[in-house]
RNA sequence: GCCCCCAUCGUCUAGCCUGGUCUAGGACAUCGGUCUUUCAAGCCGGUAACGCGGGUUCAAAUCCCGCUGGGGGCGCCA
């Protein structure tokens, strides 16, 4: 059975680059229905934070990726100590009793003179224990000249043992280092498949030679990075974004749908023939970790937003409506819910012309509320032939006749105006706005006699 | 500085492993047209790429080497 895992520290907030390793390992466990474990990487206790797990788990529930296990480091740390203890006991661990000051300048100078800074194995023969704290690093064996892999997406690496340094297992307070505990969970909980980003490719070796001790390798994919749709670096460190790369935001402030995130993110280093629309179903079935491309990819938001515009096509209207209800301000919430079945019937003209959930939250108010008239369409269309138009209009929908098109004809033919900006004159008195759904399914939408109110409204406001 | 990874249109990618079918395909974006009561959507069409230099071969986007460029790592962070 594959067994993969999802393994965030809490430490930040939930990104685009970190759901796509979650997605990508969530699609593999389940494509082979296998297990998806989510393991909450919380060793370093002063910067994780129960919020940003909190975030985490919200996140992957809205993407539809969610866990079948989760454990937390922090309700490990026995485990942890028992297998130091037997790496020290055996002798392929040691302890340290160098101070973190140091060790620092150590880096630094070596650094300067352009060592690869590797710890220089003070304490590494030390016979004697002291009376003092320690940490306890790994033994990185002298006997073995390289460490090789074949990794799932980037193929075969080699590291030379020289080049691996005796790295810390255990700090001095006794807690456990990311190296140690992420190893020894894959190894209590069977991992098969680490799917991981490519920021881990050089800590891949050292816990290599740690799960050989322990009597088991599993398989590694390192994902390439996502790098920022413009500019330099790596998404997770650039704060400045122009627009939002944290999922919950993403979502819930700008209105993508899960899907369209899910869709977007799955196709970044990947890809199944010339298709580009995937639902989370198919791409359980189609994805393939072993065709994950190896170069990096570049975040794409002028795709994400079709694929949005993509998605929202393809929710059925009264889908659209439950989840348009959450992006609806509380004040018009009732309005909103009375309407329901007038939205309903509008919705199907509006989801063809909006990208987002925002959008389309935009496009909907005026309908439940009028608000104000657009500056610029007033100064165009709110003269005294526009009074005129409006005027005949109101008689014309008082009338009953429902349809529209007759009186544009009439209307352009009789005060020489286009029939464009016939339509542009009404538009703007019942909707405020020079763009919207066609006049005709927002007169429905929004009723006779209210369209009426408008329009009268409109007349009121125009001076002789 | 040292180690590791990567390299096809502006972007995501197909093709590369198993050289010829590639005058390099699709999608987003962009530009033009069409439709039209606004704005969209839809439909039709256009511009646009194998980073450079060496090999190997009858033949290279595809294999090898170098360069250049990009990314990652070098913590008692994960």
């Amino acid at each position: 059975m594959i067994v993969t895992r999802f393994a965030p520290s809490p430490t930040g907030r939930f990104h685009i680059g970190v759901a796509r390793t979650a997605l990508f390992s969530f699609l593999w466990a389940k494509k082979n229905k296998g297990k998806f474990i989510l393991r909450i990487d919380d060793t370093d206790k002063e910067r994780s934070k129960k919020s940003f797990e909190d975030e985490i788990e919200k996140c992957l529930k809205l993407l539809g990726i969610e866990p079948d296990e989760k454990f937390r480091q922090s309700e490990r740390f026995g485990r942890y100590k028992e297998v130091v203890e037997f790496l020290l006991e055996k002798g392929y661990a040691y302890r340290c009793y160098c101070s973190p000051d140091e060790l620092e300048k150590y880096r630094e100078n070596a650094l300067k003179a352009g060592l690869n800074p590797k710890y220089p194995k003070t304490c590494r023969n030390l016979q004697t224990k002291k009376d003092l704290p320690y940490a306890v690093r790994f033994k990185v064996p002298d006997d073995i000249f390289e460490v090789k892999f074949d990794d799932i997406v980037m193929r075969t690496i080699k590291v030379e043992t020289s080049e691996i340094e005796d790295f810390v297992l255990m700090r001095s307070d006794g807690t456990p280092t990311y190296n140690l505990a992420s190893v020894v969970d894959d190894f209590d909980y069977k991992i098969t498949d680490i799917i991981r980003g490519a920021d881990h490719i050089s800590n891949t070796p050292k816990q290599i030679l740690l799960f050989s001790i322990l009597g088991r390798v599993p398989n590694f994919a390192h994902l390439p990075l996502i790098l920022p749709d413009e500019g330099e670096g790596k998404l997770s460190k650039r704060e400045d974004f122009s627009s939002s790369i944290y999922v919950y935001d993403l979502i819930m402030k700008d209105g993508f749908l899960p899907e369209a995130i899910v869709n977007h993110l799955a196709r970044l280093g990947w890809a199944y023939g010339d298709k580009e629309t995937f639902s989370i179903q198919e791409l359980i079935e189609l994805f393939d970790i072993t065709e994950v491309n190896s170069s990096p990819a570049r975040y794409n938001f002028k795709k994400l937003y079709w694929l949005n515009s993509h998605w929202i096509k393809t929710l059925t209207d009264e889908d659209i409506f439950t989840r348009l209800r959450d992006f609806i301000p509380d004040e018009i919430k009732k309005t909103f819910d009375e309407k329901k079945y007038s939205i309903l019937k509008i919705i199907p003209q509006i989801k063809i012309r909006v990208r987002t959930m925002i959008e389309m939250r935009d496009m909907v108010i005026p309908i439940l509320r009028f608000d104000s008239y657009d500056q610029e369409g007033a100064k165009k269309f709110f003269n005294q032939t526009g009074k005129m138009i409006l005027l005949d209009f109101k008689r014309y929908i008082e009338s009953g006749d429902g349809r529209f098109e007759p009186f544009l004809k009439e209307a352009s033919e009789k005060y020489g105006v286009k029939t464009a900006d016939v339509a542009q004159t009404i538009r703007l008195a019942i909707y405020g706005k020079l763009v919207s759904p066609p006049l005709s399914d927002v007169i429905a939408a929004i009723g006779k006699d209210e369209a009426i109110k408008r329009i009268e409204m409109a007349i009121n406001s125009i001076s002789d």
